[in-house]
DNA sequence: TTATTTTTGTAATGATTGATACATAAATAA
DNA sequence: TTATTTATGTATCAATCATTACAAAAATAA
């Protein structure tokens, strides 16, 4: 291949440009914020990225999918999945402060764009939905195994259980403690069973 | 009073301005929006808030939290102060889209402005706190009543409400629809009783 | 070598940002 | 009336915004 070799991997932008965005969201991040993090400067960046910005907040947010993505694979490979999703709550309390403060990167898009950007805004409330599948697929399948009792709606329960992630979005930042967070899961983990 | 008599009062400002950094959020709101929707120019604004863009914001806030303080009051002089709070969650869901996608302005304040602004941020978590007190202290004493049977401990369901409050802020936007809130507003409340 | 292609770094773009400067308007007090 | 005070409207500020222009660098193909 022909050309000057390129320095700076477009997936590693992706990946410094989502621990900016991830923490200080779309509209505060700037430029220059993006070209500190990742070392590339404004002719990288473009030549790269013809969308500019924007491009590049989408495909952070589509990089954090495929996470959700992998998620969903150990699932179908997993035995008992409802404990796989549950161990997953429980490991939320057990993060670290920072990671606390930081959030759920697509809860938070939510948030931030609905009167922004609707192109972001819908592209983040797909992948919340996507989720929210995942769960009302596994509760209705455990419910057919007779796993859980609640007879419930498997819709209901799958709703509740991504309400929940997302109202767990803003108490870790409440109270970014492993102990407060540690008993609200428990708690909230419980009415599925 | 001498001086040239004043056509934008303060209050009013605050209100007009609070409209569009409840959409909006804080930085994507510029201060050419806010004259555009108070009708102030940058000399009545500045004259009026010395503290800029982020005084006013700070005061959007603190109006919202009169709100909260008048439905405390609706609380102590009411027979059922739960079934009050019940209510309040069940009206949400009666909301017209609008109101859905803009959702709770200082549950967005906690999500947008974590790493953006220590003062911002801490005073909506602290508000969000002593919602949260207020659930806190109505369980308790419903409890000793006998009225809610759950013998989990009131702080808990203190804090579920809270977080169920956070979520329902997201919840809304991927569902403006009042059957689907309804229903899972009903489910989640069923866990208070 | 020389031509071609692609990436990089830097300088500049015009637009917008939040905030200030300041003259004028419009009231009251003396 | 005249002096004083306060609010308003407009012009302007430097800084920053996202983006573009473009020449130099650095590779391969011919």
């Amino acid at each position: 291949m022909r050309g000057r070799p390129t320095i700076y991997e477009d997936s590693n932008i992706i990946k410094k440009a989502q621990e900016v965005f991830w923490q200080k969201g779309y509209s505060a991040t700037s430029l220059s914020d993006l070209q500190k993090a990742t070392g590339a400067g404004a002719g990288s960046f473009y030549n790269t990225f013809k969308g500019g910005k924007k491009e590049v907040f989408q495909k952070a947010v589509q990089e954090r999918r495929l996470a959700f993505t992998s998620f969903q694979n150990e699932l179908s490979n997993s035995e008992s999945p409802l404990e796989l999703i549950k161990d997953f709550f429980r490991s939320i309390a057990k993060a670290d402060q920072n990671e606390h403060l930081k959030g759920c990167i697509i809860a938070n898009t939510v948030v931030e764009m609905t009167f922004i950007d609707e192109d972001l805004e819908s592209s983040a409330v797909q992948i919340l939905k996507e989720v929210e599948q995942m769960f009302t697929e596994v509760i209705k399948s455990e419910q057919l195994k007779g796993t859980i009792k609640t007879k419930t709606a498997p819709e209901i329960l799958g709703k509740y259980l991504i309400t929940f992630w997302c109202g767990l979005n803003t108490l870790r930042r409440m109270y970014p403690d492993e102990n407060v967070l540690k008993d609200q899961i428990e708690m909230q983990l419980a009415v599925i069973s």
